[in-house]
DNA sequence: GTGATATTGATAATCATTATCAATTGATAT
DNA sequence: ATATCAATTGATAATGATTATCAATATCAC
């Protein structure tokens, strides 16, 4: 099953990078790692806290911003800027869920898409600014087209 | 001369555009444009008030974030999210102007640049996905190339 | 000039995120 | 299993950028 093995393969690769960098695997980190896999959307701080305490009502705020940007240095989770006021996350396995976000500026809907075009040419223009690329922040705002799918 | 131009035309369409929606032209909203238009860089709120301030002793911080909402409404200036916490402005007069920016993550050094193909690209994308383009963030960050211009 | 009202400066409030610190816990060696 | 010790946690205070409040002031159409 796909969804089984990115799973297994996301706890392992926290428990491996964890012992990596002489971190320590706690229940907490556990818990919210797990509802964050879970997620199928890109909750923030509180969002996730919430969450998390309906598995534990004594992990803190705290905790969650702490475990939050741990993740993030290991490249386990993303944290987006949707410009509302506050960071979202995501999980973020490998390289391979690259991804950026269209967002919907009358709902506030989020649609996810790649484009490897986009990645190469974006890859393209660092190179010929003279620089080797390590990050970069995309996102679309808009409306709805009124088509005929309306 | 065409830096004289840009100034004129971005201090008439300031006083043009806030006739037009009922707004005042005044003393704090001159100094505060004008230092901005006279800036190569992307000063943050706290960083501009310090340079109008050396104009104007009395200006306050509120009055430079005030009138940077107004402005930017106005589309006479764009605020940008370099990553560090704080928002940065530009004059941005026009549709001339659009550009995104390239942020050197060693040395802070921030390079400007636009790219048609790019600004094509992500259009395309947009329409694919059902979607009226209305707004686009864009920031790559990377290091210097070690290449023999070096 | 006068008057309605937009704007301002000073300052308090907000709100997301970080820092602090004593108490607790996880990993490792014995 | 127990001792050890650094990493982690929860509670809470602090931070820092931005916004809201409000009485005083300035702008502009008349
Ligand atoms: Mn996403
Ligand atoms: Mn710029
Ligand atoms: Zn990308
Ligand atoms: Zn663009």
């Amino acid at each position: 099953m796909d969804l089984v093995k990115r799973e297994q393969s996301a706890l392992e690769g926290l428990e491996a990078l964890c012992h990596a960098k002489g971190l320590r695997i706690t229940g907490q980190r556990r818990v919210i790692v797990q509802i964050l896999m879970d997620a199928d959307d890109h909750p923030d701080a509180d969002e996730l806290h919430s969450m998390v305490r309906k598995v534990d009502r004594s992990i803190s705020i705290a905790t969650v911003y702490r475990t939050l940007q741990v993740l993030e240095q290991m490249n386990i989770v993303a944290k987006r800027d949707f410009g509302d006021g506050r960071a979202r996350y995501e999980i973020s396995v490998g390289q391979r869920d690259h991804h950026h976000h269209m967002i919907d500026i009358e709902s506030g809907e989020v649609i996810e898409f790649y484009n490897q075009e986009l990645e190469d040419l974006k890859m393209r223009i660092a190179d010929e600014l003279g620089f080797d690329l390590v990050d970069h922040h995309l996102e679309l705002f808009g409306t709805r087209l009124a088509s005929a799918g309306d």
